[in-house]
DNA sequence: TGTTTGACTTGGACAAAGTCCATTGTAGGA
DNA sequence: TCCTACAATGGACTTTGTCCAAGTCAAACA
């Protein structure tokens, strides 16, 4: 079954077969659909749901923490299920495949005293782009 | 005078009265406006500027390599005229404030080759985020 | 199981950011 | 000074997303 269906579903959700849709749109590994991707699929299983809906729910999910919001490139934001294991994103400047990635290292600590100008860091975040090994083949 | 226009003027753009207000106002450091934002500060000096040339200008300006585009919140793009050294970018969560900064290490050696996915890794984009001193003192 | 009700859904209007194009204007060379 | 290729203009259009009033329904409760 869908794990983010039974988190949400634990904490006290309403459940419709709206959201049901949408949290099993977004079932999988390295899932970062927009918001009109996860409409489209979530049409197929239940034709009349609006996409105000999808945007409210994808909205709900995001403020509950169990979806991350990912903006890789200029275009809509995405929606990530990949919410509880912290990560970043590698993403082929072709084709905009999206990897999750784990890098080594703590970016936050590469980031000098004296280039905070007094803020008060929280956060980083980090998009690697390259070529994904499909882009390569076909050349 | 504007080293952004001598840079321009140097690779033999046809120099009009659009393309020098829209180089001076990119004038400085610390300095990502958005297009609009460009375009109100164009209007100031030359009253009948369009939105579409400001967008036009922009666009080459960024073919050129003497501009950068930021994307450091899910809004407008921002226009970077700090083309020329590499870095990043520090962003206050409450009030939107951009710094530039200049991390020691390199993001890129930190990702593993199992953590590559078969990928030609080529850039990578940071944004750190946080509280700017301001908005701190005002809290 | 039927009723009730506040939460959820819907479609359409609206908005922000940006692109496109036919027309008009002009920088800069001949 | 004249020409013309390149640039500027403004308005229509697109994409992505928000907002709202009205209708619908999940689930608590009797
Ligand atoms: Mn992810
Ligand atoms: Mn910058
Ligand atoms: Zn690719
Ligand atoms: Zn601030």
């Amino acid at each position: 079954m869908s794990d983010l269906l039974e988190r949400l579903r634990g904490r006290g959700w309403r459940m419709t077969a709206q959201r049901r849709v949408v949290a099993e749109v977004l079932e999988g590994d390295h899932v970062h659909l927009t918001a009109d991707e996860v409409h489209a699929r979530a049409v197929d299983r239940l034709p009349e749901i609006s996409r105000a809906t999808v945007y409210n729910t994808l909205g709900e999910m995001v403020s509950l923490g169990e979806v991350i919001e990912v903006s890789t490139d200029r275009r809509a934001k995405r929606y990530d299920p990949n919410a509880h294991r912290p990560h970043h994103h590698l993403v082929c400047a072709r084709c905009g495949a999206i990897r999750d990635v784990h890098p080594s290292g703590n970016p936050l600590a590469d980031l000098p005293d004296d280039e905070r100008f007094g803020f008060t860091v929280s956060d980083v975040e980090v998009t690697y782009r390259g070529i994904c090994p499909n882009c390569s083949a076909t050349a």
